[in-house]
DNA sequence: GTTATTGCAAATTATTTGCACTTGG
DNA sequence: CCAAGTGCAAATAATTTGCAATAAC
């Protein structure tokens, strides 16, 4: 079953109704080959019909969060992203703080990891949920660049 | 070295200042058992001192922040919250998706979890920012609640 | 036809900023 | 003193919402 009729189905499922407007959102998705923001989505849905409001695109993505066809991802303070995740098996995401891109692995290599927190803290992780910050092997490779706010200093001292 | 004399230090070094409404939102943040939101924060100091302004919490978290005296851990899309690091051991947070709960725990267990990272996608993880979502033991025990949004469905469908 | 959905504009919320005044070193 | 820091009020930015008009089914 494609994206698209499982979108088709549950919306009848719940008596909600196809829009040409949820479908371009759906369609452009489709088309984002890696997870996008809202403006970014936005400005690609107005491409093919610029009569689509902002607000259509926020609610569309409500509604395919609620779905489990698109989970969104944040990026630190001010920038979240959304990618359709669809037939995909479950991913972990991880994101670079340096650049923001986002890679989806799989999700097995922490599945032991995740036993170990519930075994010692009782605590079931959700793995489909976790983005895990750090330096993708391109940033990680690029020795310096201009440090401004980070010059400051080593981690965790004192008490 | 206590986080105080520590602060100081910084201060003294960068040429800035200690200021009554630093050491007033450093003192909160040592009262504090768990992470807390800045509406919380700004509560507590106005308890001392109904002067002190929300922007000046602000400011002072991001100094804090810049000394690595202080995280902050997203709670999902509106919900931000701020932890005194200080001596602490680095720690990883287990964060309740149902009550918000934050429990900091011991690195280790992930660093072999980290270390596939690396190996397979030469992706160098930073687990002192590392949040994973789950439930707690106590949200994990309690069985239903009404749930509205999320009444919707399992996994991840088609593609 | 009926009700969900939309576009629009206004509201909301969290955070940031400009600036004149204050104050720490 | 005088630059750093503050309070205040206004600006920003991202997202949400109320509502009358529109369109799916």
């Amino acid at each position: 079953m494609s994206c698209e009729s499982f979108f088709i189905e549950q919306l009848q499922k719940k008596g909600f109704r196809l829009t040409p407007q949820r479908e371009i959102v759906l369609s452009i998705l489709h088309q984002m080959d890696s997870p996008a923001s809202v403006e970014e989505l936005f400005a690609k849905v107005q491409e093919v019909s610029n009569a689509v409001d902002i607000s259509t695109v926020y609610r569309t993505l409500d509604l395919l969060q609620d779905f489990n066809l698109v989970i969104s991802i944040d990026l630190g303070e001010n920038h979240r992203v959304f990618k359709l995740v669809g037939a995909e098996e479950p991913h972990l995401h991880l994101v670079c703080v340096r650049c923001d891109t986002v890679i989806g692995v799989d999700i097995h290599p922490a599945e032991s990891f995740a036993a170990t927190l519930m075994e010692k803290n009782g605590f079931q992780a959700d793995l489909t949920r976790l983005n895990i910050p750090g330096l993708c092997k391109n940033c990680r490779g690029q020795k310096t660049r201009s440090i401004t706010v980070n010059t400051l200093n080593q981690p965790a001292p004192l008490g």
